[in-house]
DNA sequence: GTCTATATGCTGATAGAC
DNA sequence: GTCTATCAGCATATAGAC
């Protein structure tokens, strides 16, 4: 499939970095953000590890979007399988304090709208309200079966609101474990999915 | 009161430089937190203004201190008073995005226990919580005896979980708004305010 | 494709004149 | 108290050997 042969195997090794770069970030925490240490990290020189990528930016939307990739097996289904993934996705970041870290860090560089990272969180984030929106659709709307009762917002907060007091949450709430890692992210997050889903007793 | 005058003068000089460092941040905006960029501000050389300071996060840390001490006028009163403070607090900012992008970007760093901004987040979220734990009591309890039902918050919700998904809304809002200043910080706050309160007919 | 060596720039911090 | 001058360190990025 690949056009060449060098070109394939390049990807490949692409991959294969940002795999051991999460891994060892995930495990052994992440310090300073220096290209030099995820390139110690990976087993290869720093500009041994910049061949792969265009800069110490690139590099690291390239590992937080690889995180996703590995995360996101896929955000769909009824809205308590939903809620289920981003609980579990939740209780895995608590396991993993480097990733956090950086993706928090990466999160307000971003907000720069020359940054590598600025597309990336705004598509993430929109993607994520979507995810969202589409799962706790109230109920009778679009494609639900007749008769199956769904969730629903509460007081006439539209959507679009309720997806970003979500998103708010799940990214203010680790900001707060960060600073005490014994705050409970995903019981926080689970008692706000309580609270901004309306749920019946269709089971 | 002071016991010299020159140490007297040289708190005064601080105060002054922090407030001139908080208007020029708020204006001009905040572009890579650097010590000299600050002391250019402020009409200073970077040794003269690391004069004041030990080190640039001490800086830092009381730019954001001072700018809390100018907010918060005080952070009580009635539940109706305290969350027009609040929303009054995030509207405010809304009109400096420099300062927010400040507190995001220490708030991260302040992860580090090392860090000197880390006592100061610590503290300050506590503070925060209190405050709106305290404000946010449902009418009539008040100074309740204990062994009388406690407070209690819609669905169940403890007041520190509660005051915590504000928190968490809150700084959450400010890095989606950072991403896209179109971003209704304000609306989105009292929105969750909304559904967090349970407003009883006492006004 | 990966290395060593290096260019270049910036950072925070300090020494010492005035 | 504030400056000029300077330091040492570390960052990313690049040149060029192998």
């Amino acid at each position: 499939m690949a056009r060449r042969g060098s070109y394939a195997k390049g990807v490949a090794k692409r991959e294969e970095i940002l795999e051991r770069a999460l891994e060892v970030i995930a495990q052994d925490g992440y310090r300073a953000a220096s290209v030099k240490e995820i390139a110690d990290a990976v087993g290869l020189s720093q500009p041994g590890l910049l061949h792969y990528f265009a800069s110490k930016e690139e590099l690291f939307v390239e590992i937080l979007r690889k995180r996703d990739e590995m995360d996101q097996s896929s955000l769909d289904g009824s809205i308590d399988e939903l809620r289920a993934k981003f609980l579990s996705v939740i209780e895995h970041n608590a396991s993993t304090p480097g990733l956090v870290e950086l993706f928090s860090r990466q999160a307000v560089e971003g907000a720069d709208p020359q940054h590598p990272a600025h597309d990336f969180f705004l598509q993430r984030g929109a993607g994520l309200r979507a995810a969202f929106a589409e799962g706790a659709r109230p109920a009778g709307e679009e494609s639900r079966p007749v008769g199956e009762e769904a969730s629903e917002f509460v007081a006439g907060m539209d959507a679009e609101t309720a997806a970003r007091i979500f998103q708010a949450v799940a990214d203010g709430v680790q900001l707060q474990w960060l600073l005490d890692p014994t705050v409970d992210m995903a019981g926080i997050v689970d008692t706000l999915l309580n609270l901004l889903i309306t749920r019946s007793d269709h089971d």
